[in-house]
DNA sequence: GGAGCGATGTCCT
DNA sequence: GGACATCGCTCCG
């Protein structure tokens, strides 16, 4: 039986949101269509403590969805086209979030062939394995999912728990950001087919 | 399978 | 004006 994650889930710490967030299942519903796909890889994002987070130098109009409630998206904007999917974290007024970087596609794969512009041939592997490809495989952009509460019965963005937990979790440094860089925040489900090659 | 690199819009200093 | 939580292509081995 699957339930979708409550407000309580995000309202801890970003690395205990991330860790537990790997294995939980993501719904996108697009045009009466539900996408969905499993979590497999995460990074935490610490708030004002963290340089590498969009929140270090405190709170702007892009970043206000991360210091307030939990349980909300984030979408930003990066590198002049590609989208990233963050849920906030901890209590109203403290900044956090998780960015997810990966999942493993599950239900509605022609459509997220099609989202990413693949030939119905492409590996599923390539769908959604890394931030900017799982959000144009779910059909998710700032303008359309930032600041959406993924708690909602009826939001177009959820997150379940199916019942499903990894066997274990490798824990990395993150990538693809130049402050903070040896910080082992970034985590992936271990034995997961869809991670791509760990280090 | 990996290093190098260009594309490209928005945010913030 | 520079940086940027990326991707997919090329070229090389």
């Amino acid at each position: 039986m699957s339930h979708i994650l409550p407000r309580s889930f995000y309202i801890r710490h970003p690395t205990v949101v991330a860790r537990e967030l790997l294995g939980k299942v993501i719904a996108s519903h697009i045009d009466g269509e539900e996408l969905t796909g499993r979590i497999v890889e995460v990074e935490a994002y610490l708030g004002l403590a963290d340089p590498a987070a969009h929140t270090f130098g405190g709170k702007t109009e892009r970043n206000a969805v991360l210091f307030g409630p939990p349980g909300f998206a984030y979408v930003y904007f990066i590198y002049g086209m590609h989208y990233c999917l963050n849920f906030s974290c901890e209590p109203d007024g403290v900044p956090g979030g998780v960015l997810i970087r990966a999942v493993e596609p599950l239900k509605g794969l022609d459509t997220m062939v099609r989202l990413r512009g693949l030939a119905s041939s492409a590996n599923p592997r390539l769908l959604a394995s890394g931030p900017g490809k799982l959000c144009q495989a779910l059909g998710i952009t700032r303008s359309t999912h930032n600041g959406l509460d993924v708690t909602r019965k009826a939001s177009p963005l959820q997150v379940f728990d199916d019942g499903y937990s990894p066997v274990s979790i490798l824990a990395t440094p993150r990538i693809g950001i130049r402050k903070a860089v040896e910080e082992p925040l970034r985590f992936m489900a271990a034995e997961n087919e869809f991670i791509r090659t760990k280090r």
